[in-house]
This record gives structure tokens, C-alpha cells and sequence, in this order.
DNA sequence: TCAAGTCTGCAATATATGGTACAAAACACA
DNA sequence: TGTGTTTTGTACCATATATTGCAGACTTGA
């Protein structure tokens, strides 16, 4: 699926395509001795002497200070701290595909394959979400979530609602209590009465974080509410209030975010809750299986 | 979270050898409330976050300068400076070996547990999901839901209903000509009416495949409807009159499916088609995002 | 409720780092 | 050898960054 050129609207996209390392092999003869020392000490320590400082580069290639500021200049960098983030985020991709054939693709000028680079972006995603999970934490939801003393509220915002729902209709079978945050914002103010410290609100909501997600958390918080979080690495304001707070990575090369791995990390907690607790579930769920069934059989007409 | 009898290898400790990571690990209970902030904005960017200076880190986190000193002294480093070095040497060796070899478990010198065999799990149906699409079908489909004269409707069962509702949301703000069928199955028929062959159906049904779901997308596909089908590695009965089926693979070690390789089929669709058709599309979403934002002020009572 | 202790951000400070101006050095060519 | 050009390092400055002290905020336990 390598799909045609994209026109460049969004620009500052071709910039990122060349490595840092392709830079120097490009202007390497027209550099000056001096700075061609430089790019030598670059490209045989290559990448992590360009993340140490100006001056440990300048006395490693034994020339001044000046001299490296004005070969990364050469390079296209508008700066030192800008070529210093070039090189992270070149070693941020390389990092997350452990295969790391990018570079050759980049060389080549062969567009790499869109559908792949994407498959990886979201394992990369769905691996930070659940690996970075802390036990405790995750431990502590998860008695929450087993506890039907404590009832749940679940609210997502415009995009996040998908995942509310999907959360909502999987706890619906293993527990009572649970209660999904649904319609117009307006009508939210409802349920706030119910939410005391007794109560468990959990809420999604990822960047462009919603003014009315984040107003009803806080106030919910403010109820003594206990607030649990899904958000993504960048943060919902939500996270000052919240007592746990869940993070996934939801960025992929797309204009769009990509929920799976937020997706993941709440199926991860929804197959512990049953692992965990599968003798007192059995009972619940067989009969939740064996209501839907008879009711399907009395509805059916008969034929 | 290892759920079957943890390993908890107690074996002799190499000092030497303690990653960063590991050693966060180690205290994060003992650690205070704005420094678990800290550890957790590091883990989930680990390794590069740390080599960005302590106010950007500090940011991240929402704490104070101070506060990510502290906790990097108590990981038993002498300053943020030494603190990165340790980061930079343990990216120098993680670099040279070439398969950098699954990191997760290696920074938590942990055996595989539950959370670990979970995510990898998804991962392996996501790359299999994405791998597998055919391409000349994925094409087709992405011309169509580019094309607005074809209207599209939106069918989920019991489950995947928060995936086309997630699709929904996205083809919303893309193109115009979107229904979702929601409500009590009773109500659907009143929808078949306007499904003819100048409407698509895109229906979504995984196992335990829901008999009013099946029967509504056959009833469509008689009426001469185009149906794509999106399920589960043994098929919906809907796949003998779907024109279009993706197939993604559900199992994970759990009692429940898992949705997440549906889902980054469906980002997979969304992605390619902004990619695609971004000129035509861009003026459509920043008029969508200006009308979104005006109205949220308008709603906003002056404060 | 209060008091002891802990935690945390603000502000001040010291240091490191990046950036610039300029002059000495090296070089090219007559 | 001299002159104009390029290259390079020194010295300086401005800014960013790390570090420390301290006071207010918060928690804890009686």
C-alpha cells in the first residue's frame, strides 16, 4: 500500500525524510578540514555524541567550539538544541522498530509501506501502554473494578465515548453498578449529585482535551470523587485530580490519533478482572449467557 | 501483575548492570506522589524524555524543576547531568546490539507475565490484521468511502458497536452522507428502506455472531446493497454476501475477545484515506474545527 | 483540632551551554 | 612578498539549565 506522494499542505514534512547522517555524507567534501573533523567524530559515534554538549563534541574532534556550532549550521540546523532534537526524534523511530530498515528505505527514496510503518506505530503504542502499566496501580483498579460495593461511572469525550462504551458493556457482564455517562454535555450536572466519595468515575480523554470532560472530572474530584484516568502521554488536565491515571501513546503517522492502545490497556484490565476473579464471575456470567439466549428465543417470531 | 504464580527471581543483584529503568522500577512505591508523576512521564518515554533538559521533563510531568531533581537522586544519581550520561550509555549498548531484543522484559528483568504475553498477543494480531489486508480491496473501499455521492451506514453488534460508533465519529468530520444504525434492533428494519444499491453497508460482527445483526446486513445485501463486512478470522455468516471482508484476529489469553486489531483497522482506513485525499479533505476539517470551537464559546457562559 | 513531619513549588543562585564578534592564522594567487 | 579571501580559534556575552534554600501546603497521627 505504498500510497502516492502526499501533497505536501502540511509542510515541515520533508525535512524529517533525511537523516542527520545522510546530511553530513551529502556535504561532506565541501566542508572545510576543520569542520570535516567535526562531521568524522559525528559519524563514528554516531548518534549519541551529538546529544552530549557542544563543548564535549568540539574537544572530542579537538577543534573549538565555533567550528561544530558552524558545520551543524552547514547541516541545515537552525541551531545546536535543533539539531540535538533532530537526532531524537531520528533515534525515536529507530528505538521503537526494532528492525530498523527505515534508513536504507529513506536513501533509496523508496516510500516505505504506509500500512506497515502503521501496524508498527500502533505495537509500538499498544507495548508502551501496557508495558509501562505499574502493578500497584493497575492492582489497586482492579480490586476497584471487583469491588460491586463501589459503583462506576464511566465518561469519554467525542472520540474517547467509543471506548467508554466498549468498557461500559464489558463491565456490565462481570459486575452490577456500573453506569455509562451518555447524551449532551448539559445534562451531565445530573449525575454529579451521585458522585461522592463512594463513588468511582472513570473518565477517557486525550488531546484537544474537552472543556466539558475536564470541568465535570474536576468537579466530580472536588465531590471527593475517585477519579480514575485514561489519557494520552501529553496529558488531560484531568491528571492533576485523578487518583490513577492510565497513559497511552496515541500518536501514529496519521493526522489522527490512534486509540488502540488505549483500547488495549483497557482489555488487558477487563481480561485480568476475569483471570483474577473468575470463580465468583463464573456463576454471573453463565446466567448473563443464558438470559441473553432465551431472551433471543422469545423474541425471534415463530417461524 | 503476573496473575499465575510470580517468578520473583530473588537471584544475586548486578549493580553494575541496573538499567535506569530498572532502577525506577524498583522505588516507584517509595516514591512520593509528584515523583511518581515524574517516574511514570519517564517510563512512558523512556529512554529519549530523559535526555531533554529537567524543565522540559519537568513540564511534561506538570511538577517543578526540584521535584524531578529529587527523584533522580533518589534513583542515586549525583545530578541530572550524570543522571542522562547513565541514560546515554545504556542507549550506546541497547544501539549496538542489533535485535534489540524485547526491552520490556529486560529493563524489569522480569520473567514474561499476564500484561506481557497480553500485549503481545495484540500485537500479533494487529500486525496480522494490517499484514493481511488485500490491497486492491483496501483500494476499492478507499474509494468509496472517499466517494460522497455513496452514503454510507454504520451497523455494530452487542460489542463492536463502540468500534463503528469510533468509526462513525471519524467519517463524520471526513465526509458528509454518514448514518450510524443505532438503537433497539427492533428499529433497524426502518432503515432498510433506504438501503438500495446506491448505499453502503459497512457491518460489523465478530463470534457469537449476533443473529438481528446478521439478518439485517442479509436483508441489505438482497435489497442489492454493497456490504462491507468487518470480522473475525472464522467468519460471520455475513461474509457470503459481503462484498468487501476484513478479517481481523480476536484471541488473546482471556476469556474475552479482543477488539483492538478490528480497531487499528479501522485507524488503518482513516489514516489512508486523509493521506490520500488530504487537499480535498483539509478544508473540510479546519471548517469543522472552527465551527467546533466557535460553539464551544458561544455555549461557554461569560465567566 | 492541632502539632510534627513531609512534600512541593517558588525564587534566588551558580554554572554550563550555546551563540557572536572579531582578530589571528592559513591560504591562494599575483 | 604582498594583498585579499577564507578559515579558525579566542574572548566575550546572553541565555538556558541545574542546583539550593526556604516557606507555604499538605498529610499524618494523636
Amino acid at each position: 500500500m505504498n500510497l502516492p506522494a502526499r501533497p505536501d499542505a502540511t509542510g515541515a514534512e520533508k525535512e524529517p525524510l533525511l537523516t542527520v547522517a545522510d546530511r553530513v555524507h551529502k556535504l561532506l567534501d565541501r566542508l572545510t578540514p576543520a569542520e570535516h573533523k567535526a562531521a568524522r567524530v559525528l559519524l563514528d559515534n554516531y548518534p549519541l555524541i551529538g546529544l552530549e554538549s557542544l563543548g564535549k563534541v568540539a574537544a572530542r574532534a579537538k577543534v573549538s567550539h565555533p567550528t561544530v556550532l558552524r558545520f551543524v549550521n552547514k547541516l541545515g540546523y537552525d541551531g545546536y538544541p535543533a539539531f540535538q532534537s533532530a537526532l531524537r526524534t531520528e533515534l525515536k523511530s529507530r528505538l521503537q522498530s526494532p528492525l530498523s530498515k527505515k534508513t536504507k528505505h529513506d536513501l533509496r527514496g523508496d516510500a516505505p509501506d504506509f500500512l506497515q510503518n502503521f501496524a508498527d506505530a500502533i505495537c509500538s503504542n499498544v507495548q508502551q501502554g501496557i508495558g509501562s502499566l505499574p502493578r500497584q496501580q493497575f492492582e489497586s483498579v482492579l480490586a476497584m473494578l471487583a469491588d460491586p460495593s463501589q459503583s462506576i461511572y464511566l465518561l469519554g469525550g467525542r472520540i474517547t465515548d467509543a471506548i467508554a462504551q466498549y468498557f461500559y458493556m464489558h463491565l456490565r457482564v462481570l459486575r452490577s453498578g456500573v453506569n455509562q455517562i451518555t447524551g449532551p454535555s448539559i445534562s451531565w450536572p445530573d449525575y454529579l449529585v451521585d458522585l461522592d466519595s463512594t463513588k468511582r468515575l472513570i473518565v477517557f480523554d486525550v488531546r484537544r482535551y474537552q472543556p466539558d470532560v475536564i470541568q465535570f472530572a474536576q468537579e466530580a474530584a472536588r465531590r471527593d470523587c475517585h477519579v480514575v484516568l485514561f489519557t494520552d502521554q501529553w496529558l488531560s488536565p484531568i491528571a492533576s485530580v485523578a487518583k490513577d491515571v492510565f497513559i497511552a501513546h496515541i500518536d501514529v503517522p496519521s493526522n489522527w490519533d490512534s486509540m488502540s492502545a488505549m483500547m488495549a490497556q483497557v482489555e488487558a484490565l477487563i481480561a485480568a478482572l476475569n483471570y483474577r476473579d473468575w470463580p465468583r464471575l463464573e456463576p454471573r456470567m453463565q446466567e448473563h449467557e443464558a438470559v441473553r439466549m432465551h431472551y433471543q428465543q422469545i423474541m425471534k417470531p415463530p417461524s
